[in-house]
DNA sequence: GACTTATATAAGCAAGTGCTTCTATGATCG
DNA sequence: CGATCATAGAAGCACTTGCTTATATAAGTC
């Protein structure tokens, strides 16, 4: 599960996205990257070399030029491993289709534990039971 | 897109993993984390705490006790990035199905160039034309 | 009310990571 | 063959991050 850690990069992240849409040359996307982020071309190079070495993307040299592209292997098993987070937000929806697509092997929806109390979002937190003295 | 960054921590996913399988108190969460990769209380509560903040997980205070559960946004979104990504693997597969739930959005499968030349996996790397001398 | 339990926060340090500039390598072009 | 282009590598530095120990807070217990 290496790749989350390659992905929390950012520029990687673009670079990424970039390649999703058909390969490029080291140089396309250290062009676009520089713009982008305002960063140098070894830098660019090096973000490479990590999405290389870690088997996203894979390389073809033709002549001077490296052409990127991706490569599915370490981005599915990113994928894999959201599974199991999927029925927190698919028990929302329908889910059908999802399960379905999934193979099914979560065919049972919602949540192992009712949680009546709603739960809070960002950071806030509330005690759970009323306080006995009426006012905090 | 913060989601990435935090899941690079396998302590966090690990905790994720945890959560997952129903809530949790910090305590508990501290438990396990302590034993399986050695670190102190403080460390993983450090741990829960960047996941609170990023809404990863959510809280509810039971009197002392602090009860974490999964909060699907964040990894909802990470979910969908990885959409774009997912025909790099399906396109082997049969693919209907998961096309199907996935809204069917790309029904066209197939990479956008032929590669021919076979592309290497790791970080190796090949010439894509064949050296005109015959012999490197 | 003092003691303990459950959890969080603070400060400080060490290691990792990403950026920069400089340089090397290797193909292409004249 | 020498210059230039495309790309990668190396060294060094600054920032971030995760850990530790020490401590705070707040709730339960006697």
């Amino acid at each position: 599960m290496r790749a989350f850690d390659i992905l929390g990069e950012p520029v990687r992240r673009r670079i990424l996205e970039l390649l999703a849409d058909g390969e490029r040359t080291a140089g396309q996307v250290s062009a676009v990257i520089q713009e982008e982020f305002g960063i140098s071309q070894p830098a660019v190079s090096q973000h490479l070399r990590v999405l290389r070495e870690n088997g996203l993307v894979t390389v073809l040299a033709e002549g001077t030029r490296r052409l990127y592209a991706v490569a599915p292997s370490p981005l599915k098993d990113v994928d894999l491993w959201l599974e199991r987070y999927r029925k927190f937000w698919n028990q929302r929806l329908d889910s059908l289709e999802t399960d379905l697509a999934r193979g099914a092997r979560e065919s049972r929806v919602g949540p192992e534990r009712p949680e009546a109390d709603a739960r809070v979002p960002p950071d806030t937190e509330r005690t759970a039971r009323p306080r006995p003295d009426g006012e905090a």
